[in-house]
DNA sequence: AACCTCCCAGTTGGATCCACATTGAATCCA
DNA sequence: TGGATTCAATGTGGATCCAACTGGGAGGTT
């Protein structure tokens, strides 16, 4: 039995520091500038330096950190930047929807579905993992790995910079109700509805968030 | 004087790793599904494993090369993969040109006319090059650097599929005459055409590789 | 002769050691 | 007192050492 067992209680390895480097960053639990170096990642995961050097060569291939003069830092974005990660987003993320309104199987359609009534009870963090998941789960449904990842590792970077408030009960209706139009078109079959509905959804989101840094950038 | 001076002589680093073997994968020298050791490509640049390791994190990343039993590999991929490739690189490409078409400048004009110039009189390797650059220096034009890390990253993975015949004359003519064309409604601001143009050259170079895989499939 | 078992060679992943570079501060001189 | 210079502290990058794992082959047994 070749099946490779997980087993928990075992001595973490570099893919476990990676994805748990990776989470605290995507969470936006590291803040933008603030460096941190190997030896103290080690100490805090109870390693050595060794498999904390691998994550941090792979996580800055995936531009969620940059080499600073001593240790590693989520780069700071200017707001140019973040709208521009925006657009790679939008593109990315249109597509995938206009695919997935033409491949979509009932087992992605059942995953959709599952998803949207969970947002419906779900609150805080969960429903933010909620809706991430509903967006993954769109990815995966245009059936195209290599674009479900490349959108993925963009929203990625987004998320890198968002306060993640998503407090706003009105914004957690729209988000709902957009994420409720987009699912309608795929299950239709309609690519064009699918791509339009869900730009409309994506543009808010963006415009919110540039209207944050907006704001930010006012007080600093 | 803070400018890092690259020493020329000077013992090769993790990034030079990276950078050569990158280049090996890239130009099509390390076969598919060939197994290679950390210590092995140690002992050809002369350096410990340390840095090969680290470069071979980062290439894992950016997906061309995958972990195996022992070592690592170009990962072999099949038919419909190299299609579900092409689909992504054709999303990004696009959408590059048609914001390339909007918001050139002067620059960008000089750089693709001067590529083009070059391409007249290039032949084999060089002229191989030469069209690279003109498609790298497209997505440059579009002024969005994400995306045009994004498109690059996966032509990279393509290339490491193919031949790289580009020897028959006909193909070298149309593809200079298609680059010639999009050259042109990038020049002439006309995004939708320098969507479609783009699109009929890409679509032209898949459906070519198709037929090749096709011809290798049948073969084995 | 076939199959099972055990041992050994080879390789990766983690830990530790060492050299070098850079920064900040303290000190000394003008 | 201000500025330059030197020195120690800190941290990364590379090299080496060690442990765990896998696969194959040799040898024995049925």
């Amino acid at each position: 039995m070749a099946a490779r067992i997980e087993n928990p209680a075992k001595h973490i390895g570099a893919d476990d520091i990676y994805t748990r480097i990776r989470r605290r960053i995507v969470e936006g639990h590291v803040t933008p500038g603030l460096t941190l170096g190997e030896a103290q990642l080690a100490a805090e995961y109870g390693v050595s330096r060794t498999p904390v050097r691998n994550a941090l060569a792979r996580l800055e291939q995936d531009g969620l950190f940059e080499r600073v003069r001593f240790g590693y830092a989520v780069p700071v974005r200017s707001p140019e930047q973040v709208v521009e990660l925006f657009e790679a987003r939008i593109i990315l993320d249109l597509a995938a929807a206009e695919l997935a309104a033409q491949r979509r199987s009932e087992l992605d359609l059942a995953r959709l579905r599952h998803l949207l009534e969970q947002a419906e009870a779900a609150t805080g963090a969960d429903l933010i993992h909620i809706n991430d998941a509903f967006h993954d789960a769109l990815r995966d449904a245009a059936h195209n790995p290599t674009l479900a990842q490349l959108a993925s590792r963009v929203e990625a970077q987004l998320a890198a910079y968002e306060a993640r408030p998503a407090g706003a009960p009105d914004d957690r209706q729209s988000t709902q109700d957009e994420h409720r139009r987009v699912f309608d078109a795929v299950h239709d079959r309609d690519p064009a509805r699918a791509r339009s509905e869900l730009q409309a959804h994506v543009h808010r989101a963006r415009d919110l968030r540039i209207a944050a840094l907006a704001r930010a950038d006012r007080k600093s």
